[in-house]
DNA sequence: AATGTTTATGTAATCGATTGCAAAAAAGGA
DNA sequence: TCCTTTTTTGCAATCGATTACATAAACATT
């Protein structure tokens, strides 16, 4: 493997001219300009990346941690982040957590040890202070999860809304015995739709039944699982909003098992709008996250902080839509 | 940010000895190693460790380059190899090619660069001059797509006989017209699976209408328009056997929408058994691949490569299992 | 006690690039 | 032509760890 010193005497200058063939081009003449490049096609030289960060401290690596890669919903995010990185240069270390805090807390080690120059967390479930501790020392940027009234950048959408516009949908089309399958409750965003739903429920003066809470934990399984409850209760729901769109496809599966119909006997909404939803039948109702666009305003943010500029506005609140397909059903009579 | 030096005179110790303490920690007698790691813990000692990667040329990252991040099917074997990854103490760089060849090369770069000791790629499309070139300077294993009589370690199913059980499935079952919808005749996967399918067809005399061979993107879109144009064709197929999952329930979904029923009107087999087959109506027959396997015995391959062994055995075949579902429906009378 | 062995520690070179500073060369001005 | 300014280049220090080698200390053996 060849390195600079090698290019430097076949070509006849000092290895800091190399440098500044490769770094600051106009900062040398252009005969020697190309005498350099010349030698380094010749050699066929690649610098030494981990030297050059060495040196200049800089990674051009960022870490990403998310709950879970084979979520539909997250791996649009990584994609927007991913996109983003290389566009600028820079590489992503990818930190899977499985849904797993201690996972989460070896990989922001990672920025300790100065092996990124910054991270992009879509899952925060450490506590507030370590967090702050890590937040004050490198650029980090949130997204989706986030922690509340924590002054670290955040993009996300506006969960409590957004959960409650799917609740009032209900209530529009005529239900009253609304129930809502929840995320864990360790999760703000669970946290968050929980009480969009309850504040729909409450502005239009309709029951909360604490029968009518489940919590499941993401997976299609507990969907499946917490909607069989759901639906032998002695006075089931007529509809279900349930926290995500993969737990909602286990609902609606568990409901037709029980020989329920979709939307006739129990109508669902879902959350984020995974490709499947449009595909499944009946058609899922759900929220629109824009995934893609989450993950690049969140490297965008990376960049700038990174940059070493202080962001004027911290927290960024994307556009989501409920868009109305067929599980939720037509108006009530 | 410490550094070894400012440990090393905190503790009274020369920074050779810190470094022993973190690295061979015998070779230090107790009493100094206990010095020196509170001296550590009493700085918040972090040992940076891109200079350590300097040093010793090991940038314990491995570097994965994936066709789709967002594809149930591969998310699932990054997963095994992230996991596996981290347990041995290495990191994963993300190299998502959203199927474009350049950013193949462009993530190759980076061995190049020695920004990773090694990679592991899920697609290889890239010539095979390039890649042998490649694979002859750095460790690297091909998982799942792969090139042909090439000596480079590999990790896969073997998709002709797969395919070939597929289609064999529907002659058992009583079809005569069977159709493909394959994946782009670029990938070797493709063609795999293809002539798994012709091979099946010629073998029990029955003829391959080349109406019937349709190519489709990978995508459930491209699965969908792929079904419509089968479906009408004026002998139109009574059973299509599916390149992937997602394109399968592309395909039923066409079918649907034609107004016909699936299986009775029209059967599918797909590939995979990504986690939706067995929730969409109706569950979808396919090929099950160990996909987390898939990725983690790509890793512990490339474990034993780095670590500088010769491999006796190069390509490794796991094990495939046709499930019967719905969606390929009963014996025809 | 003298010698050889083993163990523990330190000294200083090294990895391959970048960069502040100085020197040399080229260009411009009188 | 000589002096000043600007541009181009090189020298050598530097980043923070690791490690070959040397030395010192501890221990064992006769």
């Amino acid at each position: 493997m060849m390195k600079m010193s090698d290019v430097a005497k076949l070509a006849n200058v000092s290895t800091a001219t190399v440098s500044r063939v490769l770094r600051k081009p106009d900062k040398v003449s252009t005969d020697t300009r190309q005498k350099v490049l010349e030698a380094i096609k010749e050699l066929n030289y690649q610098p030494n990346m981990v030297a050059r960060q060495f040196r200049t401290k800089e990674t051009k690596t960022v870490l990403v941690v998310i709950p879970d890669v084979t979520s539909p919903f997250f791996s649009e995010v990584l994609r927007g982040i991913e996109h983003t990185a290389l566009e600028s240069g820079y590489r992503v270390i990818l930190g899977d957590t499985e849904n797993d805090i201690n996972r989460e807390h070896e990989y922001i080690e990672l920025l300790l040890q100065q092996q990124a120059d910054g991270a992009i967390l879509l899952t925060a479930r450490m506590d507030r202070t370590r967090l702050e501790e890590i937040a004050n020392q490198f650029p980090v940027v949130l997204a989706c999860e986030y922690i509340d009234e924590l002054d670290v950048p955040t993009v996300s959408i506006n969960n409590i809304n957004a959960a409650r516009k799917a609740t009032e949908h209900f209530i529009q089309l005529g239900h009253t015995r609304i129930a809502h399958i929840a995320g864990p409750m360790n999760v703000i965003l669970s946290r968050d739709r929980l009480k969009g739903y309850e504040q729909a429920m409450i502005s239009h003066q309709l029951h909360i039944d604490p029968l009518y809470i489940k919590e499941g934990d993401f997976s299609l399984e507990s969907g499946y699982d917490q909607m069989l409850q759901l639906v032998e209760l002695e006075v089931p729901p007529t509809a279900v909003f349930v926290f995500n769109d993969l737990m909602a496809i286990g609902a609606i599966k568990a409901a037709k098992d029980k020989g329920l119909r979709v939307p006739e006997d129990v109508a669902v909404v879902g959350f984020d709008n995974i490709k499947m939803t449009s595909v499944f039948e009946p058609n899922i109702t759900t929220i629109e996250q824009p995934k893609y666009e989450i993950g690049k305003k969140a490297m965008d943010l990376l960049l700038n902080l990174m940059n070493g500029e202080t962001l004027q506005k911290k927290k960024f609140v994307l556009k989501d839509e409920l868009i109305i397909r067929e599980s939720s059903g037509s108006k009530r009579i």
